[in-house]
DNA sequence: TAAGTAATCGCGAATAGTTGCATTAACTGG
DNA sequence: CCAGTTAATGCAACTATTCGCGATTACTTA
């Protein structure tokens, strides 16, 4: 409940209001182990503020993201939501067959993004994705059933 | 109505049949200029098929997705969907500030993809999905009005 | 080409996510 | 510390998307 000191600095030097509900999903998304669910997010917070309302875990979630403070992950075909890695930010590569999520270093989208802006003058926010695909694991159990009846 | 060989031939392989819904939902995402989204894919087959119901046009162009025969672009936050490019696959680059797509040819991804296969053994999607970032035009009008008031 | 079978459809209901608005309360300046 | 200002909340209504199920129909095979 200390170690947040960063994230209400940005909060507070952009002009946003530290109210008891952003202090609570802060403190819920950065004390789940990884990235957690909206519904989760909402679940634990009610639990602990019985009039927390889903458009808030929503509206505030996102205000988060705009701010960079958690970083959004697309698993499955929802979103989820985990404290910024304030050090060597981190990717997500997610299997489409077991949902597993792995861990990209940033080095390898650095060369990517720089031809982007190269080339195209055109910035990506390569912070905020997923990157769907076959784990190895999946694609070794995969290979016998191919149809798809 | 012709040009739309291969995709029924994959239909058929796959074990999926042919039902009129279907093909109207493939004519439509195929007669449209670049991406489109699923209420105006929904508008359209409603036209020609009154009874043409919104899920199974969800339904439709998930399946469509799963084949490959279209693909799914995140604009804004809403998906929109467009035939896959058979020829040379182009990807999007979507600015967040005025919507605008930009289409991003597949030799800037083959890189980053061989590197992925190599190091972790991972297979990654990278037909399915649109990066999101800034325009140089939006960038250049935001220089001034940067805060978050 | 008629009958069987299983995939697909349409519908209604459920869940996920967003928005408008009146009320509340965090911040500011005095 | 107090009062004013306005961002943020809670609620309710709304749109977007998904799901279960009984009815329909594309496809198979005899």
């Amino acid at each position: 409940m200390v170690q947040h000191q960063r994230a209400i600095e940005t909060l507070r030097d952009k002009g946003h209001r530290l109210t008891p509900q952003r202090m609570l999903v802060l403190s819920i998304v950065a004390g789940g182990d990884g990235h957690m669910g909206v519904d989760e997010v909402f679940r634990r917070s009610k639990e602990a503020y019985p009039y927390m309302d889903i458009a808030t875990v929503y509206r505030t979630l996102h205000l988060f993201k705009d701010l960079g403070v958690v970083t959004e992950v697309a698993i499955g075909d929802r979103l989820h939501y985990e404290l910024t890695d304030p050090s060597g930010k981190h990717h997500h590569m997610v299997c489409r067959v077991c949902n597993g999520a792995f861990n990209l270093s940033p080095h390898y989208l650095e060369e990517f993004r720089t031809t982007l802006v190269r080339d195209f003058d055109f910035e990506p926010d390569l912070e905020h994705f997923a990157i769907t695909g076959i784990c190895s694991k999946c694609r070794a159990d995969n290979t016998a059933n191919d149809q798809h009846h």
